[in-house]
DNA sequence: GCAAAAGTGTTGTGTCTACACCCATGT
DNA sequence: ACATGGGTGTAGACACAACACTTTTGC
């Protein structure tokens, strides 16, 4: 092998993706930007764009998105995967790493007009293979619902357990029990009372205890470690 | 935004690395390689190399560690993430695909000099971040032994318990029941005795049942789900 | 009072750990 | 016989899902 500084490396242009995902009208639904220009005009993708040699790639996918939803609004951001790709941009040497981002329930932010939300269970025709890291991204949430509390980044900052159940069953794609939700969030102490209550609706009801999640960073809640460190006596 | 085909874009070198984990004299070791050039000239690094306009990120990371260690006896491989890094290569802007590679314990592949197993809990000083890179793999690894059937990738092909309980103790880093071990791993049918025995040794005992993973490529075999699908009458 | 929504009590099931005990072999 | 290592039986702790029941409101 050669010393790099002597010999010009092959070089790739770098893209960053990003799943942007968002419980509304009780469906998951994820960020599309319909694309303007060639390859795949006129068909929907992930947003994202081109890396800048400044910037992280994380700082690059924050800049991209800002473009489509206020980057203050979004309530997590973690790394999904990369991937090169021969076949990806027909003439030039690409790679590009997906990212998957939360905004919570309760914003509604400003879209340009090329930009749009769509149920992740009814995606269009995608471009390239946004479909399937769309899909990734999902399954991601799902996996992380269960033994983390991604959840603080699709609920609002203050929510009833009702509320709750919604995003929960949107995001997970099946029905969610209040009762079990509430406890099993409440025994791994991911939530907290804030002591206001909601006013019950015209029917009537009891009225609703607000929670909040305790952290609004990523933390693992269930080591799920079968196998764990003897404990003698336990 | 303006037609990528028209505009130049910037391009960065791609680099593939690799965490290759075996347990070897009942210690979790990761496969070095000591620089001979700059930077960071006759410290350690992973191992891996650029990557080519021709082959994908698995593709190259396998093609740079087959000049390590054979390729056949590379018995898993997994994306970790990817850093893009301004101060990674001082005057090339780089990035770098991180991957998790795994050997079985029974193999003892032949390495060029320049390359030495060093255990991943003394590890000596790496260059870059390669560090937090190689904590990075281990905690991977100790996650999946929890909840996938990753074991096969570290355990020979066929074992008994008692050879399975010190790689699982290697890998986790603590004290493994053999009792609890083999109940967890039968329970979820991760293993099935080949009908072979192992004749014991100098001191007498009980010969040892063998065994093997049913399946050698990865499965999740923990559905970590909490709030499962609603299933009536139980 | 009655419907509606929120929240609690209770029971059953399954998985896991710990530890006691039994089994098969060498010396 | 007895030490050594392999393997099974069993009991307790815990987390979870299901479902019945109670509480608090509007009408």
């Amino acid at each position: 092998m050669v010393d790099p500084t002597t010999l010009p490396r092959p070089r790739a242009t770098h893209v960053a993706l990003a799943v942007v995902l968002q419980v509304r009208d009780a469906e998951l639904q994820v960020l599309l930007w319909e694309r303007a220009r060639q390859p795949h005009a006129g068909s929907w993708s992930l947003p994202g764009g081109f890396l800048s040699p400044d910037e992280s790639l994380e700082e690059s996918i924050r800049r991209h998105l800002a473009d489509k939803v206020d980057v203050r609004e979004l309530s997590h951001l973690e790394q999904l995967d990369t991937r090169g790709a021969a076949a990806r941009g027909a003439e030039e040497w690409q790679l590009a790493t997906a990212y998957l981002g939360l905004v919570p329930a309760d914003v509604d932010p400003a879209l340009p007009a090329d930009t749009a939300w769509h149920p992740v269970d009814r995606l269009p025709q995608l471009a390239f293979d946004h479909e399937a890291i769309a899909l990734a991204g999902r399954e991601r949430l799902r996996a992380k619902l269960s033994y983390t509390n991604v959840g603080f980044a699709l609920a609002p900052a203050e929510f009833t357990i009702s509320q709750l159940r919604e995003v929960y069953a949107a995001a997970l794609g099946h029905a969610v029990s209040a009762t079990n939700l509430q406890r099993v969030l409440l025994r791994r102490r991911l939530l907290e009372p804030t002591g206001a209550r909601r006013a019950p609706g015209r029917n009537g009801g009891r009225p609703a205890a607000c929670f909040r999640f305790r952290a609004r960073k990523l933390e693992i809640t269930d080591q799920f470690a079968v196998l764990r460190p003897p404990q003698p006596g336990g």
